[in-house]
DNA sequence: CGGTATCCTTTGCGATACTG
DNA sequence: CAGTATCGCAAAGGATACCG
């Protein structure tokens, strides 16, 4: 066989040692970060982890679904109930990251912009949007609390954005304008264009 | 050389991503984990994880070290500020972890068990305790808020136990009771035991 | 005690090709 | 498209011995 699903154990009795005996192996967090925001295919993940080859890919998801973190449906790979409780954890790690620099050539993928937007915004008025980035599209809801992101267009949206995640990127950290990447061509724009500059522009949050 | 620390890297610009390049590395957290209630020694960390070689938890420590999360300091190693903002990550893992079986053969260090008196229990009332297993003491301060608990024993403690890790653990989740442990010379009292019992009989928090 | 050096095995994992 | 199979190597890491 190719690489039977690695189940190396620190036999270590803290919950935290039995954690990292599941999610601990090189990749595994950085699926359950893609699948955070909803399923996706076999496809989306290797385009969202370039480094990953595909024998690896295959052997982390069904580390994943062995361990009842991942579960197939029809739409793709998705997280169970079990691996969404990694969602706190998951989203510290990404907070405590944020105090590193950017590795060279670094690859953004777009699950990784849209946590990234959700978690440093916190919109004021209510809206939808339609988020497009490469193939895929997601929907935005802003309203009261956090902002809600899910995998797959809203059935109806005030505002749509096309782009990519590079460029959301830079209109996220104020480096790009909505108005220049527009005229760049690097971003399509469509419906309430204030309520897209709402959602887009940094927002000096607590 | 041995082993040159590793320097892998994910080439993911995400945050989460840039916090795994630094302690996604098999064993780092454990080994944060180790020195999230004060400085430990090379040989307290050896003994804290049976598991990992010498050549491996240098390794570790020096990747550590070159990231600021791990400090040497006249006291062993210690958490650095950055490192020291693991805490919540680690705890949450911890968190998550519990829904696993424990694994056979599965080795118990005193700074887990520790970590779990302090998640565990909401003290009522003031004291301070000595608590000594192996040949290291540790100082539980038991105020308004959170149990604290740092290495080191404490200068004045109105109650000492002395026992080792898993009899400690089994106190907690009440499988044995002081009185039993007592009884079977796994564990020695000293001064409030009242308190004690305050301390370490489960309690029933949120 | 607090590590390094050396050796050697294991295996993670990348590349490529192939299949339902 | 969604993987599996095969091959091969570089690197991770265990054992043991050694050193300031």
């Amino acid at each position: 066989m190719g690489g039977m699903p690695t189940s190396r154990s620190y036999g270590d009795a803290c919950s935290i040692a039995r954690a990292l005996d599941v999610v601990g192996e090189r990749w595994s967090l950085l699926v359950v970060r893609e699948l955070l925001l909803g399923p996706q295919r076999f496809s989306d993940l290797r385009r969202a982890l370039p480094g990953a080859s595909s024998n690896m890919l295959t052997d982390r998801l069904r580390e994943l679904e062995s361990h009842d973190v991942v579960a197939r449906s029809p739409a793709g790979y998705e997280l169970t109930e079990s691996g969404r409780g990694l969602e706190p954890v998951v989203l510290a790690l990404g907070g405590w990251g944020m105090r590193f620099p950017l590795p060279a050539d670094a690859h953004l993928s777009a699950t990784s912009v849209l946590l990234f937007l959700r978690g440093s915004r916190d919109p004021g008025s209510r809206a939808t949007y339609r988020i497009e980035l490469g193939d895929r599209a997601w929907a935005v809801t802003a309203g009261d609390g956090p902002l809600h992101i899910e995998t797959g267009a809203p059935v109806h949206a005030d505002a749509g954005l096309r782009t990519d995640p590079a460029t959301l990127n830079a209109l996220l950290d104020g480096s790009v304008t909505l108005a220049a990447a527009r005229a760049a061509g690097t971003a399509a724009l469509s419906g309430d264009e204030a309520a897209l500059k709402r959602l887009l522009e940094p927002s000096a949050s607590s």
